[in-house]
DNA sequence: TAGATTGTTAATCGATTAACAATC
DNA sequence: TAGATTGTTAATCGATTAACAATC
């Protein structure tokens, strides 16, 4: 696994969603107190790897006590960039795109959907959010500073709709069409394979029976 | 990485789909013969992991030839399951449940949804596929022999549903609510954490600015 | 203080890469 | 045949686990 600038995994790196998924539920149970053998009950993850993974950047827990899950969940929330806001626009405003634009889990993580784009014309506010005309696209996101692309189109589309908007402006991509886009340096893209999950369940379905 | 049953590593078996995927573009384009040189161009792994990969399998190669593409995907195809059908329901026929329903590409994969369930009474069919009362699900997955549910319920549901699916005899399960389900032996569950993919993002986006 | 648990180094394990004989 | 490329073994690399001194 190659590592990036800071030096860090990406292995590392997609396992700190993961603290930080149950390090609110320990929050929202009002336990304030966690140790690496705990989190490791909790996670799967071993007791060890908890500890190399959290020590990567820095030393956040205490001898003796563990760790105090306000303050990791903060050191964690840090590290992902959870402070940091994102204007995003979704573009095709079919129901997956409707379906990201409406769920507010995403303006928590510092996603905020400002637009949709749509080559339909005249299409309804999605949660009160406006649908414009895939058209008029490049000059919205030059103008409004748009960070972030969600792309929904079908897969025939995704790279030409990937191009204008890296284009314009965009430093970000999530790519929900079945298609692997690559961005150029200082663009970051995060591919969704739905199919390929599909398939992987497919595979393990098949082993069981 | 643990191994399976079959002493195949996960990490391996994911890379399958994409096998899948990108030979399915050769084959689109008319393309007879690949090498692993090739491929490696193509899907960014390296020759001799390819080579590997396949090799977990059987030789499906030819020294001095490389791979005929139509007979590899076959086998590819044929390690995946995608040969075999699976009769689905997806539970929560919300705008994401709607976007499933209606995706042609996952019956490619052998996942026929044959209804939706939702809390809502009377709800209009999506893309002629009924959508069933939630309460009706348990007798439908008997009577049906449904063998995988997709969750596209709320986190705080997604639980509940699951132990109704599995208890009713769902063998697979796909969930989309950011909560990690797991199952029992003899059950598989595919966790898409679409939120946690969404901070990779957040993190890697911090990283280029 | 005694017990608990971290941070960190060393050992192990697994996955990737390199190399090359086999062979089409 | 000569060139190409696989299948497979060995070497390397990176990630995980084990161990334990430091210390709260």
């Amino acid at each position: 696994m190659p590592k990036n600038a800071r030096g860090i995994s990406e292995t590392v790196i997609r396992r700190m969603p993961v603290y930080h998924r149950y390090l609110k539920e320990l929050i929202d149970s009002g336990i304030e107190r966690v140790s690496s053998k705990e989190l490791s009950r909790i996670t799967g993850f071993s007791a060890s790897q908890i500890r190399q993974d959290l020590n990567n950047f820095g030393g956040f827990g205490q001898q003796g006590y563990g760790y105090n899950t306000k303050a990791l969940k903060e050191q964690v929330d840090k590290i992902l960039g959870i402070d940091k806001s994102y204007k995003s626009i979704v573009i095709g405003a079919g129901r997956l795109g409707q379906a990201i634009a409406r769920y507010k889990g995403f303006r928590d993580s510092g996603f905020n959907v400002i637009s949709l784009f749509d080559v339909k014309e005249d299409m309804e506010d999605i949660s009160g959010i406006k649908v414009r005309n895939m058209k008029d696209m490049e000059k919205y996101i030059r103008d409004e500073k748009v960070d972030v692309a969600i792309i929904t189109v079908p897969k025939e589309f995704c790279q030409e709709v990937a191009k204008k908007v890296i284009d314009a402006g965009v430093k970000g991509i999530w790519n929900f069409a079945p298609y692997d886009l690559k961005g150029p340096e200082g663009v970051v893209v995060e591919n969704i394979r739905l199919n390929d999950s599909l398939l992987t369940l497919s595979y393990f379905m098949k082993e069981i029976s």
